[in-house]
RNA sequence: GCCGAUGUAGCUCAGUUGGUCAGAGCAGCUGAUUUGUAAUCAGCUGGCCGGGGGUUCGAAUCCCUCCAUCGGCUCCA
């Protein structure tokens, strides 16, 4: 007898040998019905495996992650079944499961699959499921596996197979369909009773650019077909979320192919959104000791050459534009870090004057892969509300942990509680990629890390993601769609210090190196705006909306009463303007709506005797009748709330 | 940059196998109406059908090419 350790602790005695479908059905028959895998000592494992000794389990539905990723990857196996039947010849890459659905990489040959072949994949897929066709394990020795492949003449698995270490190497079999797979799996396909492809797309084979490009098929599938009509659903409502249709429609930001791709034109409404971001983070940074700068949007060749940034990304980056008469070289700026370390060569500090916080929203410009490019997220000038930090090494985490305060503050101000955190560190088997020294690298790894712990946060921590001169500490959030982005940023730098020759007096009357920290708490403006509009969908608070309110009169004889409305909410800085269209109330109101302007205020006879509005809130509706006065008090309320928490 | 898809008025979209196929709604303009909490009515103006080249008697429609957008891959100081 062996004991089975339950999520809730509790310990249940089974024969050796029992298997996870034994124990569901132990626990409940609905339970069995529904379990798709089962996690043992924190591995998943079939449910049609036996279990030989003491273990920790958990039986995983739909409703688990682990019960999902089951599915979805016996899902990407059903895919390749049926594809392999509808294109005999397709060469098979790899086809995992992710985080909403599952992908297989496919090399078709001369063959291709576009959107218009989904339906008779899908219906393809289905039929199989109906077949119940059994998943079975087996285990064969390495070379069995590669004389497999070799003669089907699938050299992906091939590939795959050499990198396994050498012993028994699992596959799966259903129906036809045979794959090199490390399990688990559905006991058969019956539990997948909708199918739904989603797109394709070209990738490289391993991720490598300089491999061959597979062809990537995305799907997702449910246990219900209620499930799949209810995801479309929620993409589709995902969708109206997005920056750039939201963009469009409330004509915060455009691009033009005449300025160029990826350059946004931030359009009057978007350009006042951005500013009352703006102004709130420097309110925030004064109070933080920042010290604004202001420096060219371009620099000379040399200054990035002292930086690093010109061996790393001179020949990848816009190229440099000159001087006409002595041939000068100039980079537009793709960061504002050298500006910075020159601003503070300007003057000599005493340890005491440390830390230095020079703070600009700098637009730098970057060549970004035109492929790459995405509506405001991924574009090629932006601005960053950039500062950079010159204190004594004592003072690295100090002024790291304030920087996630501030980091903090926002998010918490603008209501963003789903995000993650990131520490990027070095990929230690590619030092060369890096510059800097050993040291240096390790004490501002450490020195993230720490403050991390100390702010209580959690971090993933990601090797192979830092920025070529230093370690990072990332704020991340997602899109509508569940793209992730960084947002928030702040590096600890030991190299540019160096580059530059900082120095600063200590107390023993010496020369010493200070430590510079890059941070930039919203990351980019663009990026920031974009992932905001999607948060809010549009529904701007009070304290960011472009416009604040809406004055709608009744009719043409009521225009002197609103702009004298108009006249009083101006100077008590409320963004106001009129809709003095001759049209009925309804459609005033109703464009107003559309246009998610937070309050509308309805001028007609009665007030205009009364000297009152009749105030009505975006999706909400009519608040009553209130004096201007009271209007005012809602409204500075309202944004006070935000401001002084 | 790579793979695939898309590109028709300011916006959202129709346009069957190449032949009155250049359309609709919204927006805009004109006029009527003087309007009370999500669309008043009527008339009118908008397009070199992404750019360029080709096939054809004839191209929004077929082919080539460039550009841009979208979905991924790769990249992201």
């Amino acid at each position: 007898m062996i004991n089975i350790t339950l999520p809730d602790k509790s310990v249940r005695e089974f024969e050796s040998g029992v298997t996870g479908y034994e124990i569901a059905r132990n626990i409940s028959e609905g339970l069995a019905r529904n379990v798709l895998s089962i996690t043992v000592n924190g591995e998943v494992w079939d449910i049609d495996r036996p279990i030989r000794e003491d273990a920790r389990i958990k039986l995983n539905t739909w409703e688990d992650r682990d019960g999902k990723a089951t599915m979805w990857h016996s899902s990407a196996h059903l895919m390749a079944a049926a594809i392999e039947e509808l294109y005999p010849g397709t060469k098979f890459g790899i086809g995992p499961d992710v985080e909403n659905g599952f992908y297989y990489d496919i090399d078709l040959g001369e063959e291709s699959i576009s959107s218009k072949d989904f339906p008779k994949i899908e219906e393809k897929m289905l039929e199989i499921a109906r077949r119940k066709e059994r998943f079975v394990r087996s285990e064969v020795p390495k070379s069995e596996a590669l004389d497999f492949y070799s003669e089907k003449g699938d050299e992906y698995k091939v590939d795959l197979i050499n990198d396994l270490e050498d012993g028994t190497i699992s596959f799966y079999k259903s129906g036809n369909f045979t794959d090199l797979c490390r399990g688990p799996h559905l006991v058969d396909t019956s539990p997948i009773k909708a199918v739904k492809l989603l797109n394709t797309a070209g990738a490289y084979w391993r991720g490598d650019e300089s491999r061959k490009q597979l062809t990537r098929v995305y799907g997702i599938t449910f246990p219900k077909q209620k499930m799949l009509k209810e995801y479309l659903e929620m993409l589709e409502e995902a969708k109206k979320r997005d920056h750039r249709k939201i963009g469009k429609e409330l004509e915060l930001f455009a691009f033009s192919n005449k300025v160029g791709q990826g350059l946004p034109l931030w359009l009057p409404k978007g350009a006042e959104l951005r500013e009352n971001l703006e102004k709130f983070l420097k309110r925030v940074q004064r109070q933080a000791g920042y010290k604004p700068v202001i420096t060219p949007h371009i620099g000379n060749k040399n200054l990035y050459v002292t930086s690093g940034h010109y061996e790393k990304y001179g020949e990848d980056s816009f190229q440099p534009i000159s001087t006409p008469s002595e041939g000068e070289e100039f980079f537009l700026k793709p960061m504002n870090c050298p500006h910075h370390c020159e601003i503070f060569k300007t003057k000599q500090y005493s340890y005491k004057d440390l830390p230095v916080r020079l703070a600009e929203f700098g637009t730098v410009y970057r060549y970004e892969q035109s492929g790459e490019l995405h509506g405001l997220t991924r574009v090629r000038g932006f601005t960053q509300d950039d500062a950079h930090i010159f204190c004594r090494p004592d003072q690295v985490k100090e002024e790291f942990i304030a920087v996630i305060d501030i980091v903090l503050l926002i998010f918490k101000a603008l209501d963003f509680t789903d995000y993650s955190v990131q520490i990027s560190l070095r990929d230690p088997d590619s030092m060369e990629k890096y510059i800097g020294t050993e040291e240096n690298w390790e004490k501002a790894e450490q020195a993230i890390i720490e403050a991390t712990e100390e702010k209580g946060l959690t971090a993933e921590i990601v090797t192979g993601e830092a920025a070529f001169y230093g370690p990072k500490l990332d704020f991340m959030v997602k899109d509508a769609l569940g793209r992730k982005w960084q947002l928030g940023t702040i590096q600890v730098d030991y190299n540019l210090p160096e580059r530059f020759e900082l120095e600063y007096i200590g107390s023993d009357n010496q020369k010493h190196r200070p430590v510079m920290i890059h941070r930039a708490p919203f990351g980019s403006m663009e990026r920031f705006v974009a992932v905001m509009i999607e948060h809010y969908a549009g529904n701007f608070p009070l304290w960011l909306a472009p416009d604040q309110a809406i004055i709608l009169p009744i009719s043409e004889k009521y225009e002197n009463y609103a702009k004298k409305v108009l006249h009083l909410l101006n100077n008590y800085e409320i963004r106001t303007l009129i809709d003095e269209r001759n049209e009925k109330t309804g459609k005033k109101i109703r464009d107003a709506e559309t246009r998610k302007i937070p309050y509308m205020l309805i001028v007609g006879e009665k007030e205009e005797s009364d000297g009152t509005v009749s105030v009505r809130k975006h999706g909400q509706g009519d608040l009553g009748t209130h004096s201007i006065e009271s209007f005012v008090k809602i409204i500075e309320d309202e944004v006070n709330k935000f401001i002084k928490q």
